[in-house]
DNA sequence: TGCGGGTTGAGAACAGTTCTCAATCGGAGC
DNA sequence: GCTCCGATTGAGAACTGTTCTCAACCCGCA
């Protein structure tokens, strides 16, 4: 596994697009980058409301670090919108489905060999794709199984 | 492209599971069955409601359709959840952006591949992916073509 | 034809998301 | 340090999509 982005990385980003990096937008960078699994912005908005971040920033700014490419949507196995970082720029997500851990792949060869041939076959222009891989973790299964006493 | 399954198929699915297969249902499957492209729920609770099929059975209907494995969900370009049929069991839908239309392709043993090495890295019982491709099909992109003179 | 269980439609209820608007913040210039 | 100005923020209303509730209805069965 890879360290998470540090956040000058993220603020460097900002400055060069001429967004301010604002306590708010660390604070929600932060949650998300510390977190090791995928979170909801429901979560993220419960965590931060302490902090005096409010529910509509959090919205707003999970909005704007999706359209920079700083975090990836992924589902949960109930269907839940999470979102994780760091960028799935050119890898995939691989989600524990109990507890939402991600591990990222890089996966891109694969499919960009799909993507070529399906782009000739069909006459579609390819432009993106989305793929999600769905396990349970290790610790989540060894979890499981101790469960099976109760 | 293969063609879309015949809706004595569909009943065939659902008698065999002793669940009724209603006028109502019918006409919500023969809406997703007979478009070539994804649609939301609120297309087909409009498109329907003239005959005489409530919102709420739209939403019952597909998410039935869907635990059985008959409409596939899928993303269009702004995000928004549609809705596809044939079955997309071993299959993986490539998506239009812009009109939505759907070519399905296999693909499947690329995904396996890398399922495999996968589970074998990560410590993951791999349970299942996601994977759509984007595109533009031909007949978008000569569309828009046509209209950069206006 | 009458019965019973599942399905349906209308609309209320709910959850998640977006919008509105005044207050606040932070950088630039003095 | 102070003022100005535009962007950002928080609270809550508004909106949208989805689910729930419940009486009416339909269909298979006897």
């Amino acid at each position: 596994m890879t360290d998470p982005p540090p956040t000058h990385d993220i603020e460097a980003v900002f400055r060069e697009k001429g967004i301010p990096f604002t306590r708010q937008r660390r604070l929600i960078w932060e949650f998300f980058a510390g977190a090791d699994r995928a979170a909801t912005i429901t979560e993220a908005a419960d965590a931060l409301r302490g902090d005096g971040v409010g529910q509509a920033t959090v919205y707003r700014t999970v909005t704007l670090f999706s359209d920079l490419g700083l975090l990836a949507r992924v589902q949960d196995r109930r269907g839940d919108i999470c979102y994780t970082a760091p960028p799935i720029g050119h890898s995939h997500p691989l989600v524990c489905g109990v507890c939402r851990k991600v591990v990222r792949f890089d996966g891109d060869g694969d499919v960009r060999d799909l993507e070529a041939r399906l782009g000739a076959e069909s006459g579609f222009a390819i432009y993106g794709h989305h793929l999600e891989v769905y396990g349970i973790c290790s610790e989540c299964r060894t979890a499981k199984d101790g469960d099976h006493a109760g």
